[in-house]
DNA sequence: TAGTGGTCTAGACCACTAG
DNA sequence: TAGTGGTCTAGACCACTAC
């Protein structure tokens, strides 16, 4: 039986239960989840209902199911982190693990565009990370990232040099970031970046805006980045 | 009952089936299908099986389904292949629709670059056309869109100036294009480019290197892209 | 009112994993 | 062997569409 009072299928709101219960943190990345039958007892639905709840958790990456071993939390390694969201790729299309060198970072406020971007009010405090990523040892990108310091404090201490941020996001914090949308355009490299990236200033860069968001919808982190293309692509699908 | 010598799961081998008959043409672009208890009852399956299929199908923009009406198959409309395809939006987020000026059109012998993205043999003859696409009237990018003449044949006679060829590919010729991927990169402009884009030559320019597949599986289309991304920007997202 | 897809249930059996 | 998710079926009822 369910209450005839919510609008939405009884599969949404099983879904939006355990999403909140990931929220809690009543099962950890990489855990295992009850198995259907369980979960269908606890929430008083069929083990159908519960089924396409999940379905829809595994589509979207926040679970992942084993036939035969049962249905963990998404964990975002590194290997997941880079695979799904640095899309920059050979000519030949194969991917090579980025690596990261650390040119600055600290706490400031907020520039009104940051506070547009992370959805925070003026005079907010952030957190940034000016970084160099190189592929085989070539330099191929600067960026700069900006994450709401409320949402992810201490990050300048305990994050200092990291690789991959999404995954410490979410061992640290619980963050784990579930979309990202990306604005790409075409600029020219200014002096600074030019010397960095050791090309001539005016060089094309591929601009990369992107916003990151969590699970409980919040935006998590800004970053732009502006990649020197000649070695390397971005690769996209479109279905 | 269902034979035991094929390994794939029911509802993937009625996918199958569908798609086959769908290339065959036995249900025209914007038809219904037959319902899901026909369907069925056709292929010896329950209904949940079929409906497996028909949801798969859905997801991949190959049917649309409307609840109370029935299963059709998908139209690329000239709005759905510029909603899906288009992928440049306006600085604040919002879509324009591209006008289109052919530059030139013809026949000739693949080049080898060609011959590879298109999956031909060496030799082979495909159509081409160059064109100029403005949004609001402000030039934003010049194109070379390259197709396989055999697979589209008379394209030259019947396509001159079109604006979206996707929505013509499957009315005139029953091809689907189902999936796309994009190499991205940044590039400067050529002095021809320039003149035609209103820059200087060097002005930055993101390059889209699109490949276009059908229903079938084989590639449809391939095309070049080279957008100025002052006024609009280049969309996505990563789930 | 009849026909469609959408949801939900209950139960059977299969395929894979692990001790 | 026991436990998990994956497939398949059968049937009930709901929500929406069209006449």
């Amino acid at each position: 039986m369910h209450a005839p009072t919510e609008a939405r299928p009884l599969y949404a709101q099983v879904k939006a239960l355990i999403i909140q219960r990931l929220l809690q943190g009543t099962w950890r990345p990489g855990e295992a989840l009850p198995n259907e039958f369980q979960l269908a007892a606890d929430f008083g639905v069929s083990q159908g209902t519960v089924r396409k709840a999940l379905d829809e958790l595994a589509q979207e990456n926040i679970v992942v199911r084993y036939q035969g071993k049962g249905t963990f939390v998404a964990e975002h390694t590194p290997h997941r982190s880079l695979f799904h969201f640095f899309r920059l790729v050979d000519r030949d299309g194969s991917r090579h693990t980025p690596q990261s060198q650390w040119l600055d970072c600290g706490r400031r406020t907020a520039t009104p565009l940051e506070c547009e971007r992370l959805d925070l009010t003026e005079g907010a405090e952030v957190f940034f990370i000016r970084r160099l990523r190189s592929l085989s040892d070539v330099p191929a990108l600067v960026e700069t990232i900006v994450v709401n310091s409320s949402l992810l404090p201490d990050l300048d201490r305990e994050g200092r040099g990291l690789n991959t941020l999404y995954d410490f996001y979410q061992s640290r914090y619980g963050v784990m970031v579930v979309k990202s949308s990306e604005f790409l355009s075409a600029v020219a490299a200014t002096k600074e970046e030019a010397g960095i990236l050791g090309v001539t200033p005016g060089h094309p860069l591929l601009q990369i805006d992107r916003s990151a968001w969590g699970l409980d919808g919040r935006i998590v982190e800004w970053r732009l980045s502006r990649c020197l293309t000649d070695r390397f692509r971005y690769f996209t699908e479109l279905m």
